[in-house]
RNA sequence: GGAGCGGUAGUUCAGUUGGUUAGAACGCCUGCCUGUCACGCAGGAGGUCGCGGGUUCGAGUCCCGUCCGUUCCGCCA
C-alpha cells in the first residue's frame, strides 16, 4: 500500500503524511481531543486526534484492540512532552482520518500487565490474544531467531536439514506413543515418532553423513512443567564421529547461541565441565545436577556434560512390558564403550557396562542427550538379546534397521536437544508452555482447538473402530 | 495411578470464629475534560462464590464427592 509505514520507522518520516495499519493499544479521551496509542508488529506510537479534527467523531467510537488504518501526519512532539526512553517518544502521529478495519470486544483478560498472573486456562483458550502480550510475543520471536541461528550455524558446518515422517511405525519399549489408526489397513496403526532416531540412522546409512532437523516428537506420557506431549527436538546425527566430535560441535553451537541470541547471559565454565553418571548420582543424587555457583543469578548458565552412563539397568519389578530382566537406560541403539565390548559379548557384568551416552545438562535440566550408535548388526542384536527380546520381536521391530546395517553402515552418532526446554531456561520462564506458541495443558489438552475431540460415527466406521 | 496447592464480578484478588444486602482495584457502560501517555473526575451496570450433596436456625467459609487448572512422585528409548 502506498505510504504504508511500519510504526518502528515513523520517526524517520517527520512532517510526512503516512498510512499505518495498527491495533488500538490504548485510548485517552480528553473530550475535545483524543490520544490513541497505536500498535503494530514493530512497535507503538502515540496518535492524537486534535480539537476540531474531522476524525474526532469516529475517534470517539474507537476502543482498545480495534484494528484501524490511520492516515496521519508525523509531528515532532512539543518539547515538554518528549519521552526519550521509548520508541517514537519524540514524535506522534496526528490522525487525519481513521478507517476501522475491524472492531473488538473487550478482551477476556488484560494483556498489558504481566500475563503470567492470568489464569492459564484463559491464556491457552485465547492463545491468539496472549500472543499480543509482550511476554509470549518475545518468546515466539526469540524462538524463531534462535532457530534461524542454529540453522545457519549447522548449514555452515555442512549439515543437511532433512524432514522425517510423522506417520511412522510402532516400536516396543520407551515412551508410550500416540497411535493413528489406518483406514486402508484395518486394525493396523501408525505411530507418531517419539524421536526420529531410526530415521536419522537410516540417513547415515544412506551416506548423508551430517544431518539435523527441528523434529516434532510426541510422547503419550503425563506432563510436567518442563514437558509437553508434543515437543520439538533439535536432532542431529553425524557419521565417522566419536563422542568428542559430537560434544565439541554441540558445545560450540551452544556457546554461539548464547553469544548471538542471549548476550546478557554468562556461561559459568568453558569448556563445559564433564561429570560421570556415577559422580553425579553420588554427589547430587540425580543425573542432571545443577552446578550453578549462584542459583539466584538469572543470567548464569551452568552447562555440564554427564557421561559414562550405564548401558543397562534392572527391569522394574512392576514393569510388565519388558520381556527380560534388563532394559536400556537411555537408548538401545547406543554403542557400549570399547573397553566393555567383552562383557557385552559374554553377557557378564551387565550392570557394569558403560555406554557412549552423553547428556548435556543446563542449570539442573537435561536439555539434550545422545550417543555413538551401535552400527553393526550383530552387536545391536546382542543388545536386544540382553533385554530379553526373542528373535521374532527383534526381526519384526528392528529387522529393517539391522538389515540396513549389513549394507555398509558407517560408524555414527548424534544427539537430540529438548529445544523447548532450552528456550525455557534461556527465557527464564517457569515452565515450557511459555515458549511454545500453541501449548497444551499438562494433561495434553489443546484448549484452543479443543483437542482431543470426537469424530463422527462414519469416521469411526471407516477406521474400523 | 498417587500426593500437594488453587478455583469468589470480564480480569487480578480480599472475604476474620459459620451470622445483616459478598467487597476492592483494574476493565466495561454513561457524562465531563485542549497535552494525556497505566490520563483525570463523577456516576452506573456487572456474582450459579467451579458443580453436586451433606452438617447447621444459618455455609463463600465446615464435611463428602466431583470437575477444571497447576506442581511433584510414578512414568518419560
Amino acid at each position: 500500500m502506498q505510504n504504508r509505514v511500519n510504526i518502528e520507522n515513523l520517526s524517520k518520516k517527520k512532517n510526512e503524511t503516512v498510512i499505518i495499519n495498527a491495533w488500538i493499544h490504548s485510548r485517552r479521551d480528553q473530550g475535545k481531543m483524543i490520544f490513541l496509542d497505536f500498535r503494530d508488529g514493530t512497535g507503538l506510537v502515540q496518535g492524537v486526534i486534535l480539537p476540531g479534527s474531522k476524525a474526532l467523531e469516529l475517534g470517539k467510537i474507537l476502543r482498545e484492540e480495534f484494528v484501524v488504518e490511520i492516515e496521519g501526519k508525523i509531528n515532532a512532539r512539543p518539547e515538554k512532552n518528549i519521552k526519550k526512553d521509548i520508541l517514537n517518544g519524540d514524535i506522534e502521529i496526528e490522525v487525519l482520518s481513521v478507517k476501522i478495519l475491524n472492531e473488538s470486544k473487550a478482551l477476556p483478560f488484560n494483556l498489558f500487565y504481566d500475563t503470567i498472573k492470568v489464569d492459564e486456562l484463559l491464556r491457552l483458550k485465547y492463545r491468539y490474544l496472549d500472543m499480543r502480550s509482550k511476554r509470549l510475543r518475545k518468546n515466539i520471536i526469540n524462538r524463531s531467531k534462535t532457530q534461524n541461528f542454529i540453522r545457519n550455524f549447522l548449514h555452515n558446518e555442512n549439515y543437511l536439514e532433512v524432514e522425517t515422517p510423522i506417520l511412522s511405525a510402532p516400536t516396543p519399549e520407551g515412551a508410550r506413543s500416540f497411535v493413528v489408526p489406518s483406514r486402508v489397513y484395518k486394525n493396523k496403526f501408525y505411530s507418531l515418532p517419539q524421536s526420529p532416531q531410526q530415521y536419522k540412522q537410516f540417513l547415515m546409512i544412506g551416506g548423508l553423513e551430517k544431518y539435523f532437523q527441528f523434529a516434532k516428537c510426541m510422547r503419550d506420557e503425563d506432563g510436567r512443567g518442563d514437558r509437553q506431549p508434543e515437543f520439538t527436538q533439535l536432532d542431529m546425527e553425524m557419521s565417522f564421529a566419536d563422542e568428542e566430535d559430537v560434544m565439541k560441535l554441540n558445545e560450540k553451537l551452544l556457546i554461539e547461541i548464547v553469544k548471538n541470541c542471549y548476550p546478557e547471559k554468562r556461561i559459568q565454565q568453558i569448556p563445559f565441565p564433564k561429570m560421570t553418571y556415577k559422580e553425579a548420582m553420588e554427589k547430587y543424587g540425580n543425573d542432571r545436577p545443577d552446578i550453578r555457583e549462584d542459583k539466584n543469578d538469572p543470567n548464569l548458565l551452568a552447562f555440564l556434560w554427564v557421561v559414562d552412563f550405564p548401558m543397562f539397568e534392572k527391569v522394574d519389578i512392576n514393569d510388565n512390558e519388558s520381556p527380560g530382566e534388563w532394559t536400556f537406560t537411555h537408548n538401545p541403539f547406543s554403542k557400549p564403550k570399547n573397553e566393555y565390548l567383552e562383557d557385552f559379548n559374554d553377557k557378564k557384568n551387565i550392570d557394569k557396562i558403560l555406554s557412549t551416552q552423553y547428556d548435556i545438562v543446563l542449570n539442573g535440566f537435561e536439555i539434550g542427550g545422545g550417543s555413538i550408535r551401535n552400527h553393526k548388526s550383530e552387536m545391536l542384536k546382542k543388545t536386544f538379546k540382553i533385554m530379553g527380546y526373542n528373535n521374532d520381536i527383534i526381526k519384526n521391530n528392528f529387522g529393517h534397521l539391522l538389515e540396513a546395517m549389513e549394507f555398509g553402515a558407517p560408524p555414527h552418532g548424534g544427539i537430540a536437544w529438548g529445544f523447548d526446554r532450552l528456550l525455557m531456561i534461556m527465557e527464564g520462564e517457569p515452565n515450557i508452555r511459555e515458549v511454545i506458541p500453541f501449548s497444551k495443558t499438562s494433561d495434553g489438552k489443546d484448549l484452543l482447538m479443543k483437542a482431543p475431540g470426537n469424530i463422527s460415527k462414519s469416521q469411526k466406521k471407516e477406521l474400523g473402530l
